[in-house]
RNA sequence: GUGAGUGUAGCUCAGUGGUAGAGCGCCGGACUGUGGCUCCGGAUGUCGCGGGUUCAACCCCCGUCACUCACCCCA
Protein backbone atom coordinates (compact mmCIF):
# COMPACT_ATOMS: atom_id res chain seq x y z
CA UNK A 1 0.00 0.00 0.00
CA UNK A 2 1.05 3.80 -0.91
CA UNK A 3 0.69 5.95 1.89
CA UNK A 4 -0.23 9.43 2.41
CA UNK A 5 2.48 12.19 2.79
CA UNK A 6 3.45 12.98 6.41
CA UNK A 7 1.90 16.17 7.64
CA UNK A 8 -1.13 15.78 5.01
CA UNK A 9 -4.63 14.30 5.85
CA UNK A 10 -7.83 12.86 3.72
CA UNK A 11 -10.85 14.61 4.36
CA UNK A 12 -13.14 12.04 4.75
CA UNK A 13 -16.88 11.83 4.05
CA UNK A 14 -17.69 11.97 7.91
CA UNK A 15 -15.84 14.71 8.23
CA UNK A 16 -16.29 17.22 5.18
CA UNK A 17 -19.56 18.24 6.12
CA UNK A 18 -18.04 20.27 8.88
CA UNK A 19 -15.32 21.73 6.50
CA UNK A 20 -18.05 23.16 4.38
CA UNK A 21 -19.61 24.50 7.49
CA UNK A 22 -16.63 26.42 7.61
CA UNK A 23 -15.68 27.28 4.49
CA UNK A 24 -19.35 28.95 4.16
CA UNK A 25 -19.35 30.82 6.99
CA UNK A 26 -15.68 32.42 5.85
CA UNK A 27 -17.77 32.91 2.34
CA UNK A 28 -20.60 34.80 4.06
CA UNK A 29 -19.13 36.57 6.44
CA UNK A 30 -16.16 38.34 3.86
CA UNK A 31 -19.02 38.82 1.83
CA UNK A 32 -21.19 40.93 4.26
CA UNK A 33 -17.80 43.06 5.23
CA UNK A 34 -17.37 44.04 1.66
CA UNK A 35 -14.63 41.58 0.52
CA UNK A 36 -13.71 39.61 -2.55
CA UNK A 37 -12.44 36.83 -3.21
CA UNK A 38 -9.15 36.26 -5.15
CA UNK A 39 -7.52 33.10 -5.67
CA UNK A 40 -3.72 32.73 -6.46
CA UNK A 41 -1.51 29.87 -7.09
CA UNK A 42 -0.40 27.66 -4.58
CA UNK A 43 3.52 27.80 -6.32
CA UNK A 44 5.19 31.42 -6.15
CA UNK A 45 8.81 32.07 -6.46
CA UNK A 46 11.04 31.53 -3.38
CA UNK A 47 12.19 35.17 -3.25
CA UNK A 48 8.71 36.67 -2.65
CA UNK A 49 8.52 34.94 0.96
CA UNK A 50 12.34 35.67 1.20
CA UNK A 51 11.42 39.22 1.03
CA UNK A 52 7.44 38.96 2.65
CA UNK A 53 7.42 36.77 5.10
CA UNK A 54 11.55 37.65 6.08
CA UNK A 55 14.47 35.67 5.27
CA UNK A 56 15.21 35.41 8.94
CA UNK A 57 12.07 33.56 9.97
CA UNK A 58 11.44 29.96 10.53
CA UNK A 59 8.95 29.53 8.02
CA UNK A 60 11.72 30.66 5.30
CA UNK A 61 14.56 29.52 6.45
CA UNK A 62 13.87 25.49 7.25
CA UNK A 63 10.12 25.07 6.40
CA UNK A 64 9.25 25.65 3.07
CA UNK A 65 8.81 23.29 0.33
CA UNK A 66 11.03 24.58 -2.30
CA UNK A 67 12.55 23.52 -5.61
CA UNK A 68 14.71 24.31 -8.57
CA UNK A 69 11.96 23.68 -11.21
CA UNK A 70 12.80 22.10 -14.98
CA UNK A 71 13.00 25.81 -15.91
CA UNK A 72 16.01 26.75 -13.56
CA UNK A 73 13.67 28.91 -11.31
CA UNK A 74 13.31 28.67 -7.53
CA UNK A 75 10.22 27.72 -6.70
CA UNK A 76 8.09 27.03 -3.52
CA UNK A 77 5.25 25.98 -2.33
CA UNK A 78 3.78 28.87 -0.52
CA UNK A 79 4.06 29.27 3.20
CA UNK A 80 1.31 31.37 4.05
CA UNK A 81 -1.06 33.79 1.63
CA UNK A 82 -0.13 37.37 2.59
CA UNK A 83 3.08 37.95 0.56
CA UNK A 84 0.73 35.90 -2.70
CA UNK A 85 -1.96 38.23 -2.15
CA UNK A 86 -0.25 41.76 -2.12
CA UNK A 87 1.72 40.38 -5.42
CA UNK A 88 -1.42 39.63 -6.54
CA UNK A 89 -2.68 43.55 -5.58
CA UNK A 90 0.67 45.10 -6.87
CA UNK A 91 0.98 43.07 -9.88
CA UNK A 92 -2.50 43.71 -11.13
CA UNK A 93 -3.48 47.24 -10.24
CA UNK A 94 -6.11 46.25 -7.80
CA UNK A 95 -6.57 49.47 -5.97
CA UNK A 96 -7.57 50.77 -9.16
CA UNK A 97 -10.52 48.51 -10.42
CA UNK A 98 -12.10 47.84 -6.96
CA UNK A 99 -13.73 50.54 -4.68
CA UNK A 100 -12.14 48.69 -1.73
CA UNK A 101 -8.86 46.74 -1.62
CA UNK A 102 -10.52 44.47 0.64
CA UNK A 103 -9.63 40.73 -0.48
CA UNK A 104 -9.99 37.28 0.60
CA UNK A 105 -8.31 33.90 0.09
CA UNK A 106 -9.25 30.48 0.94
CA UNK A 107 -6.85 27.60 0.12
CA UNK A 108 -3.65 25.14 1.28
CA UNK A 109 -0.62 26.56 2.54
CA UNK A 110 2.54 23.95 3.24
CA UNK A 111 5.14 23.97 5.74
CA UNK A 112 7.75 20.76 6.55
CA UNK A 113 7.19 21.14 10.45
CA UNK A 114 6.70 18.23 12.53
CA UNK A 115 2.78 17.42 12.86
CA UNK A 116 1.02 17.67 16.28
CA UNK A 117 -2.58 18.34 17.01
CA UNK A 118 -3.83 21.08 15.26
CA UNK A 119 -0.81 21.44 12.98
CA UNK A 120 -0.39 20.20 9.80
CA UNK A 121 1.97 20.15 6.89
CA UNK A 122 -0.41 20.63 4.19
CA UNK A 123 -2.91 22.72 6.10
CA UNK A 124 -6.06 25.50 4.99
CA UNK A 125 -6.14 29.12 5.49
CA UNK A 126 -8.83 32.10 5.30
CA UNK A 127 -6.98 34.58 4.77
CA UNK A 128 -7.90 38.52 4.92
CA UNK A 129 -6.03 41.23 3.61
CA UNK A 130 -6.78 45.14 3.28
CA UNK A 131 -4.66 47.51 1.63
CA UNK A 132 -4.44 51.37 1.61
CA UNK A 133 -6.36 52.10 4.38
CA UNK A 134 -4.22 53.37 7.69
CA UNK A 135 -7.34 54.26 10.04
CA UNK A 136 -7.65 52.43 13.50
CA UNK A 137 -11.37 52.27 12.49
CA UNK A 138 -10.13 49.15 9.59
CA UNK A 139 -8.09 47.79 12.44
CA UNK A 140 -11.39 47.68 14.84
CA UNK A 141 -13.09 46.23 11.68
CA UNK A 142 -11.14 43.46 10.92
CA UNK A 143 -10.47 42.35 14.18
CA UNK A 144 -14.36 42.81 14.69
CA UNK A 145 -15.04 40.64 11.55
CA UNK A 146 -12.53 37.96 13.07
CA UNK A 147 -14.53 37.91 16.11
CA UNK A 148 -18.11 37.44 14.13
CA UNK A 149 -16.66 34.85 11.76
CA UNK A 150 -15.64 33.07 15.27
CA UNK A 151 -19.40 33.64 16.92
CA UNK A 152 -21.09 32.70 12.95
CA UNK A 153 -19.29 29.03 13.41
CA UNK A 154 -20.62 28.52 17.06
CA UNK A 155 -17.36 27.76 19.19
CA UNK A 156 -17.62 28.56 22.75
CA UNK A 157 -14.79 30.19 24.83
CA UNK A 158 -13.03 31.76 22.41
CA UNK A 159 -10.44 34.84 23.98
CA UNK A 160 -9.47 37.75 22.02
CA UNK A 161 -6.11 39.51 22.46
CA UNK A 162 -4.29 42.34 20.99
CA UNK A 163 -1.21 43.88 21.29
CA UNK A 164 0.79 46.81 19.56
CA UNK A 165 4.23 46.05 18.62
CA UNK A 166 5.37 49.16 17.22
CA UNK A 167 6.40 50.48 14.12
CA UNK A 168 10.00 50.63 12.08
CA UNK A 169 10.57 54.06 13.99
CA UNK A 170 9.75 53.16 17.56
CA UNK A 171 10.55 49.70 17.54
CA UNK A 172 14.25 49.26 17.42
CA UNK A 173 14.54 51.24 20.85
CA UNK A 174 11.81 48.81 22.34
CA UNK A 175 14.26 45.87 21.18
CA UNK A 176 17.30 47.66 22.50
CA UNK A 177 15.38 48.22 26.15
CA UNK A 178 14.41 44.64 26.38
CA UNK A 179 17.73 43.53 25.66
CA UNK A 180 18.94 46.28 28.30
CA UNK A 181 16.89 45.20 30.73
CA UNK A 182 18.10 41.91 30.08
CA UNK A 183 21.29 42.97 30.78
CA UNK A 184 23.82 39.66 32.04
CA UNK A 185 20.75 37.68 32.73
CA UNK A 186 20.58 36.40 29.14
CA UNK A 187 22.50 33.70 30.21
CA UNK A 188 20.01 32.84 33.19
CA UNK A 189 17.49 32.14 30.16
CA UNK A 190 16.25 28.63 28.26
CA UNK A 191 18.98 27.81 25.30
CA UNK A 192 15.63 29.06 23.10
CA UNK A 193 15.44 32.28 24.85
CA UNK A 194 19.31 32.81 24.59
CA UNK A 195 19.35 32.48 20.81
CA UNK A 196 16.58 34.42 20.58
CA UNK A 197 17.94 36.64 22.15
CA UNK A 198 20.64 37.10 19.14
CA UNK A 199 17.95 36.59 16.64
CA UNK A 200 14.83 38.17 17.67
CA UNK A 201 14.46 39.44 21.03
CA UNK A 202 10.59 40.31 21.15
CA UNK A 203 10.00 36.65 20.57
CA UNK A 204 11.52 35.98 24.22
CA UNK A 205 8.00 36.66 25.44
CA UNK A 206 6.73 33.37 23.64
CA UNK A 207 8.76 31.28 26.31
CA UNK A 208 7.04 28.73 28.02
CA UNK A 209 10.23 27.94 30.15
CA UNK A 210 8.40 28.23 33.77
CA UNK A 211 12.18 29.40 35.11
CA UNK A 212 12.21 31.82 32.63
CA UNK A 213 8.86 33.60 33.98
CA UNK A 214 10.25 35.49 36.65
CA UNK A 215 12.79 37.76 34.10
CA UNK A 216 10.46 37.62 31.41
CA UNK A 217 7.52 39.31 34.14
CA UNK A 218 9.60 41.90 34.86
CA UNK A 219 10.77 42.93 31.11
CA UNK A 220 9.26 46.05 30.13
CA UNK A 221 6.57 46.30 27.95
CA UNK A 222 5.82 47.75 24.29
CA UNK A 223 3.38 49.58 24.84
CA UNK A 224 5.33 52.22 26.88
CA UNK A 225 7.92 52.56 24.38
CA UNK A 226 4.94 53.52 21.29
CA UNK A 227 6.10 56.78 19.80
CA UNK A 228 3.05 59.20 19.59
CA UNK A 229 1.52 58.31 16.32
CA UNK A 230 1.46 54.27 17.33
CA UNK A 231 0.29 54.93 20.53
CA UNK A 232 -2.17 57.68 19.07
CA UNK A 233 -3.18 54.84 16.57
CA UNK A 234 -3.82 52.02 19.18
CA UNK A 235 -6.04 53.60 21.22
CA UNK A 236 -7.78 54.61 18.41
CA UNK A 237 -8.33 50.38 17.86
CA UNK A 238 -9.12 50.00 21.22
CA UNK A 239 -12.16 52.52 21.38
CA UNK A 240 -13.54 51.18 17.96
CA UNK A 241 -13.62 47.37 19.85
CA UNK A 242 -14.66 49.24 22.84
CA UNK A 243 -17.56 50.71 20.46
CA UNK A 244 -18.46 46.93 19.26
CA UNK A 245 -18.91 46.11 22.40
CA UNK A 246 -16.28 43.40 22.17
CA UNK A 247 -14.10 41.63 24.85
CA UNK A 248 -10.65 41.17 24.62
CA UNK A 249 -6.93 41.25 26.76
CA UNK A 250 -4.59 43.31 26.00
CA UNK A 251 -1.15 41.40 26.17
CA UNK A 252 2.17 42.95 25.76
CA UNK A 253 3.62 38.84 25.38
CA UNK A 254 1.81 38.93 22.18
CA UNK A 255 4.41 39.07 19.52
CA UNK A 256 3.99 37.53 16.20
CA UNK A 257 6.99 35.93 14.33
CA UNK A 258 6.67 37.45 11.03
CA UNK A 259 8.99 40.33 10.65
CA UNK A 260 6.30 42.56 8.54
CA UNK A 261 4.05 43.33 11.38
CA UNK A 262 3.75 46.63 13.10
CA UNK A 263 1.54 48.27 15.27
CA UNK A 264 -1.58 46.47 15.90
CA UNK A 265 -1.57 42.49 16.68
CA UNK A 266 -4.36 40.46 17.20
CA UNK A 267 -4.90 36.25 17.91
CA UNK A 268 -8.45 34.66 18.77
CA UNK A 269 -7.13 31.63 20.72
CA UNK A 270 -9.87 28.19 20.71
CA UNK A 271 -10.84 26.09 23.56
CA UNK A 272 -9.43 22.42 24.09
CA UNK A 273 -6.87 22.87 20.79
CA UNK A 274 -4.14 21.65 22.71
CA UNK A 275 -1.14 23.31 22.20
CA UNK A 276 -1.73 24.83 18.68
CA UNK A 277 -4.47 26.93 20.03
CA UNK A 278 -4.50 29.78 18.04
CA UNK A 279 -7.99 30.10 15.72
CA UNK A 280 -6.75 33.16 13.61
CA UNK A 281 -3.82 35.42 14.17
CA UNK A 282 -3.01 38.71 12.39
CA UNK A 283 -2.04 42.49 12.52
CA UNK A 284 -1.09 45.15 10.56
CA UNK A 285 2.09 45.34 8.07
CA UNK A 286 2.40 48.99 6.78
CA UNK A 287 6.03 48.52 5.12
CA UNK A 288 5.23 44.99 3.32
CA UNK A 289 3.39 46.94 0.24
CA UNK A 290 6.52 48.89 -0.73
CA UNK A 291 8.73 46.19 0.49
CA UNK A 292 7.55 43.94 -2.31
CA UNK A 293 7.50 46.39 -5.13
CA UNK A 294 4.68 47.94 -4.71
CA UNK A 295 3.55 51.78 -3.79
CA UNK A 296 3.56 52.65 -0.73
CA UNK A 297 0.26 51.52 1.01
CA UNK A 298 -0.31 50.52 4.38
CA UNK A 299 -2.18 46.81 4.88
CA UNK A 300 -3.99 45.13 7.70
CA UNK A 301 -5.17 41.19 7.78
CA UNK A 302 -5.38 37.87 9.38
CA UNK A 303 -4.70 34.15 8.42
CA UNK A 304 -7.25 31.74 10.50
CA UNK A 305 -6.38 27.69 10.36
CA UNK A 306 -9.48 25.80 9.05
CA UNK A 307 -8.00 22.64 10.46
CA UNK A 308 -8.19 24.27 13.90
CA UNK A 309 -11.77 25.68 13.13
CA UNK A 310 -13.05 22.08 12.24
CA UNK A 311 -11.53 20.56 14.86
CA UNK A 312 -12.97 23.16 17.33
CA UNK A 313 -16.51 23.19 15.74
CA UNK A 314 -19.29 21.85 18.49
CA UNK A 315 -20.22 17.88 18.12
CA UNK A 316 -22.50 17.54 15.38
CA UNK A 317 -22.14 20.25 13.16
CA UNK A 318 -22.11 20.29 9.86
CA UNK A 319 -24.34 16.23 9.32
CA UNK A 320 -25.03 15.35 6.06
CA UNK A 321 -28.10 16.10 3.77
CA UNK A 322 -30.14 13.00 4.01
CA UNK A 323 -31.11 11.19 0.85
CA UNK A 324 -34.73 11.66 -0.06
CA UNK A 325 -35.36 7.90 -1.11
CA UNK A 326 -34.35 4.47 -1.87
CA UNK A 327 -35.32 2.80 -5.07
CA UNK A 328 -36.05 -0.56 -3.83
CA UNK A 329 -36.42 -3.47 -6.70
CA UNK A 330 -38.23 -6.72 -6.25
CA UNK A 331 -37.91 -9.38 -8.81
CA UNK A 332 -35.47 -9.35 -12.05
CA UNK A 333 -38.64 -7.75 -14.39
CA UNK A 334 -38.76 -4.86 -11.87
CA UNK A 335 -35.15 -3.76 -11.99
CA UNK A 336 -35.25 -1.42 -15.18
CA UNK A 337 -38.27 0.05 -14.44
CA UNK A 338 -36.67 1.14 -11.13
CA UNK A 339 -33.63 2.00 -12.66
CA UNK A 340 -35.78 4.96 -14.68
CA UNK A 341 -37.75 5.65 -11.75
CA UNK A 342 -34.61 6.78 -9.88
CA UNK A 343 -33.33 8.80 -13.05
CA UNK A 344 -36.81 10.60 -13.14
CA UNK A 345 -36.56 11.64 -9.35
CA UNK A 346 -32.65 12.42 -9.62
CA UNK A 347 -33.94 15.12 -12.78
CA UNK A 348 -36.45 16.12 -11.18
CA UNK A 349 -33.88 17.24 -8.11
CA UNK A 350 -33.83 14.85 -5.55
CA UNK A 351 -31.08 12.62 -3.70
CA UNK A 352 -31.68 8.81 -4.68
CA UNK A 353 -30.21 5.52 -4.17
CA UNK A 354 -30.61 2.16 -5.55
CA UNK A 355 -29.06 -1.00 -5.35
CA UNK A 356 -26.97 -2.74 -8.46
CA UNK A 357 -27.55 -6.54 -9.43
CA UNK A 358 -30.20 -8.98 -7.87
CA UNK A 359 -29.85 -8.81 -4.41
CA UNK A 360 -32.33 -9.49 -2.14
CA UNK A 361 -35.22 -7.75 -0.94
CA UNK A 362 -33.66 -8.12 2.32
CA UNK A 363 -30.38 -6.60 1.89
CA UNK A 364 -31.89 -4.07 -0.18
CA UNK A 365 -33.70 -2.34 2.63
CA UNK A 366 -31.12 -2.78 5.10
CA UNK A 367 -29.17 -0.69 2.73
CA UNK A 368 -31.49 1.63 2.32
CA UNK A 369 -31.89 2.28 6.15
CA UNK A 370 -28.36 2.35 6.71
CA UNK A 371 -28.41 5.01 3.70
CA UNK A 372 -30.69 7.47 6.21
CA UNK A 373 -32.66 7.77 3.15
CA UNK A 374 -36.12 9.43 4.54
CA UNK A 375 -38.09 7.44 2.13
CA UNK A 376 -38.10 3.80 0.65
CA UNK A 377 -39.64 3.01 -2.90
CA UNK A 378 -40.81 -0.32 -3.82
CA UNK A 379 -41.44 -1.43 -6.86
CA UNK A 380 -42.44 -4.95 -7.03
CA UNK A 381 -44.50 -6.72 -9.56
CA UNK A 382 -47.58 -5.68 -8.14
CA UNK A 383 -47.07 -2.13 -8.51
CA UNK A 384 -45.39 -2.35 -11.97
CA UNK A 385 -48.62 -4.36 -13.34
CA UNK A 386 -50.61 -1.03 -11.71
CA UNK A 387 -48.29 1.81 -12.81
CA UNK A 388 -47.79 2.64 -9.15
CA UNK A 389 -44.68 2.30 -6.52
CA UNK A 390 -44.89 1.97 -2.73
CA UNK A 391 -43.59 5.18 -0.77
CA UNK A 392 -42.65 4.03 2.63
CA UNK A 393 -41.58 6.40 5.36
CA UNK A 394 -38.89 5.22 7.39
CA UNK A 395 -39.29 6.97 10.50
CA UNK A 396 -42.64 6.28 10.62
CA UNK A 397 -43.21 3.01 8.61
CA UNK A 398 -46.41 3.76 6.80
CA UNK A 399 -46.85 3.61 3.68
CA UNK A 400 -49.17 4.02 0.57
CA UNK A 401 -49.17 2.98 -3.33
CA UNK A 402 -48.81 5.97 -5.19
CA UNK A 403 -49.24 6.74 -9.31
CA UNK A 404 -45.88 6.73 -10.81
CA UNK A 405 -46.09 10.51 -11.74
CA UNK A 406 -47.19 11.75 -8.40
CA UNK A 407 -44.28 10.39 -6.45
CA UNK A 408 -42.16 13.13 -6.69
CA UNK A 409 -44.78 15.24 -4.75
CA UNK A 410 -45.57 12.48 -2.20
CA UNK A 411 -41.84 12.66 -1.34
CA UNK A 412 -41.90 16.06 -0.33
CA UNK A 413 -41.32 17.24 3.36
CA UNK A 414 -45.00 17.48 4.78
CA UNK A 415 -46.45 15.09 2.25
CA UNK A 416 -48.61 12.54 4.69
CA UNK A 417 -47.57 8.85 3.84
C1' G B 1 15.63 19.53 14.44
C1' U B 2 14.55 17.59 20.04
C1' G B 3 11.68 14.55 23.69
C1' A B 4 7.94 11.06 25.32
C1' G B 5 4.10 7.52 24.23
C1' U B 6 1.80 4.12 20.76
C1' G B 7 1.83 0.57 16.28
C1' U B 8 -2.46 -6.64 16.49
C1' A B 9 -9.11 -7.50 11.67
C1' G B 10 -12.59 -1.96 8.30
C1' C B 11 -13.03 0.58 13.63
C1' U B 12 -12.05 0.38 19.14
C1' C B 13 -8.86 -2.59 21.65
C1' A B 14 -7.37 -7.38 24.64
C1' G B 15 -3.40 -10.98 24.44
C1' U B 16 0.62 -15.08 26.01
C1' G B 17 8.17 -17.10 24.54
C1' G B 18 4.68 -22.76 22.12
C1' U B 19 -1.42 -23.20 16.22
C1' A B 20 -3.79 -15.03 16.53
C1' G B 21 -8.75 -13.08 19.96
C1' A B 22 -13.26 -9.94 21.61
C1' G B 23 -16.81 -6.10 20.77
C1' C B 24 -18.66 -3.11 16.96
C1' G B 25 -19.07 -3.05 11.71
C1' C B 26 -19.50 -6.05 7.13
C1' C B 27 -21.74 -10.43 4.28
C1' G B 28 -25.42 -14.39 4.43
C1' G B 29 -29.52 -17.01 6.74
C1' A B 30 -33.88 -17.57 10.16
C1' C B 31 -37.95 -14.02 7.29
C1' U B 32 -38.46 -16.52 -1.58
C1' G B 33 -42.44 -8.65 -1.44
C1' U B 34 -41.03 -4.92 3.96
C1' G B 35 -35.45 -1.95 7.08
C1' G B 36 -34.23 -1.03 12.50
C1' C B 37 -34.75 -5.64 17.29
C1' U B 38 -33.26 -10.79 18.21
C1' C B 39 -30.86 -15.38 17.11
C1' C B 40 -27.57 -18.44 13.98
C1' G B 41 -23.59 -18.78 10.56
C1' G B 42 -19.43 -16.60 7.63
C1' A B 43 -15.26 -13.68 5.63
C1' U B 44 -11.12 -10.46 6.58
C1' G B 45 -4.70 -10.17 9.61
C1' U B 46 2.64 -9.74 5.79
C1' C B 47 0.55 -8.91 14.66
C1' G B 48 4.13 -1.43 11.00
C1' C B 49 8.90 -2.93 8.47
C1' G B 50 14.05 -5.05 8.75
C1' G B 51 17.54 -7.60 11.50
C1' G B 52 19.08 -10.28 16.02
C1' U B 53 18.49 -13.83 20.38
C1' U B 54 15.89 -18.68 20.72
C1' C B 55 14.31 -25.40 19.25
C1' A B 56 10.32 -21.71 18.85
C1' A B 57 9.14 -14.34 18.71
C1' C B 58 2.96 -10.77 18.08
C1' C B 59 5.73 -11.08 22.90
C1' C B 60 12.68 -10.22 24.41
C1' C B 61 16.88 -7.02 22.04
C1' C B 62 18.67 -3.51 18.13
C1' G B 63 17.48 -0.53 14.08
C1' U B 64 13.93 1.80 11.08
C1' C B 65 9.25 3.88 9.55
C1' A B 66 4.55 5.73 10.82
C1' C B 67 1.03 7.83 14.15
C1' U B 68 -0.06 10.78 18.64
C1' C B 69 1.24 14.56 22.05
C1' A B 70 4.72 18.19 23.58
C1' C B 71 9.18 21.46 22.50
C1' C B 72 10.59 24.57 18.49
C1' C B 73 7.67 27.38 15.11
C1' C B 74 2.99 29.12 13.93
C1' A B 75 -2.95 29.30 11.49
Amino acid sequence: MISGIRGTRDILPDEVGRWRRVERAAVEVCARYGYVEVRTPVIEREELFAKGTGASTDIVQKEMYAFTDKGGERITLRPEATPSLVRAFVEHGLEQALPFAKLYSLGPMFRYERPQKGRYRQFHQLDVEVFGIADPAIDGEVIEMASAFVDELGLEGAELVINSVGCHACRPAFGAALLAALGGRVSDLCADCRRRAETNPLRIFDCKAPADQPIIDALPHSEDYLCDACRDHFVGVRRHLDAYGLSYRVSHRLVRGLDYYTRTTFEILGAGLGAQNALLGGGRYDGLVKQLGGPERPGIGFAAGLERLVLALPEGAGGAEPVDAFVVALGDAAWASARVLARDLRRAGLRVLIDYGGRSSKSQMKRANRSGARHMLILGGDELAAGEVTVKEMDSSRQRRVARAAVASALAPGSAP
